[in-house]
DNA sequence: AAAAAACCTACCCAAAAGGGTAGGTTTCTC
DNA sequence: GAGAAACCTACCCTTTTGGGTAGGTTTTTT
């Protein structure tokens, strides 16, 4: 039985390539092609792909969106971004919809079944760019801020939801000394809130 | 000229074995093998490579702080794990740290140069799980509690740092609704402060 | 040994937040 | 058109925070 494969793209000369390519593999093959979301979601249950194919710039229902829906309604279904675009954003968007993987469309045509395999095998295909912008969103560029041992325990206390006594209690200090170090991470995290601070130290990775 | 190559490995005949396929290349040679980080980091700036190839359980400083270290001495190079862990934590520790790729031990001599290959054109070599880790890490799980229109409102205010004082001149309701809804806020998040809502609200994805 | 950081404590006061009760309107759903 | 849910407001009072001053000790750096 060959891997069934869906293709959502506007693009008719691009979705009839792909077809093309994926047919010609004894794996996979193209059950049905759509030039726009809508008409895919409504075929869902009846085509249930093994694979989607979808681009990212549709008429009507955009690909990301698509993409939440489709993965609503059958979660396990793997949903290739094949697109144009490598803006951050989109990409992101894509994958917190629930893509599985996403590649550019100056894909050649064994990259592209390579993807197909990749999927099938339980992998996240991603072209080299896509990759890296990926591992690079994990490495936290360390902050020129330094907060001290003790200010980082207060700090971190603190977003445990602990109050001002209760981390007294637990750091064996006075509340007065917790509220010293306070007013020091104010102004080191140039804010005046406690919310404020814990936010900041967080996006800063401060803890 | 071959790009140069560094590997640091406490299991020597996997070390070899690593050796041996990359001086077979064309493009890649290994100028230098180790066996912890501690020598690795004393000859970082003589050896200057294109490529670490580093283990993380190694004798001493394992490879996630190592990789911390080099990235500190040596912004530019580019360091793949090539391990046998595929805990979680570990791999996502690893990318923190600064590690260009993550490859499992169990890698094809092709792997090998593959991802020698695709690290000096820019990108981020992973293996087939990692990769889908590394992707379903962005998927965020829709949480179960629902927060209303007005309740996200009040919350994506508050972790703005306002006061209710300047949130309730914001959304032109009186500091008591903004009270009102926070009372329910808490409820629904199982919280009982606003340092926590606004933590869990973003842990949840709930604005 | 001197200087600089980091750490600790106490006190004061004003502002902000938490928790409770008690009412009302608007909007959507059955 | 009844009921539910969301939304809104006003009180009350207690606790918690923020911001200030003013001192001290310990630890690290120069």
């Amino acid at each position: 039985m060959k891997h069934k494969v869906v293709i959502i793209e506007d693009n008719i000369p691009l979705s009839e390539g792909f077809a093309e390519i994926i047919n010609h593999t004894d794996d996979f093959e193209v059950v049905n092609r759509y030039s726009n979301c809508e008409d895919a979601i409504d075929n869902l249950t009846y085509d249930n792909p093994d694979v989607y194919l979808m681009d990212i710039e549709l008429p009507g229902i955009n690909g990301v969106e698509g993409t939440k829906y489709i993965k609503k309604a059958l979660p396990k279904a793997n949903i290739i971004m094949v697109t144009v675009y490598e803006n951050s954003d989109i990409v992101f968007d894509a994958l917190c919809a629930g893509a599985t993987g996403y590649l550019t469309k100056n894909l050649k045509p064994d990259e592209l079944i390579d993807a197909l395999k990749e999927t099938i095998a339980g992998g996240a295909p991603m072209s080299i760019k896509i990759a890296k912008m990926v591992v690079n969103s994990f490495q936290k560029k360390p902050s020129k801020i330094e907060l001290s041992k003790r200010e980082k325990e207060v700090l971190i206390q603190l977003s445990e939801g602990n109050s001002y006594d209760s981390i007294a209690d637990k750091l064996f200090i006075s509340k007065n000394t917790i509220k010293f170090h306070l007013k020091n991470i104010y102004i080191k995290l140039q804010v005046n809130s406690n919310i404020e601070a814990v936010q900041k130290a967080n996006k800063e990775n401060l803890l």
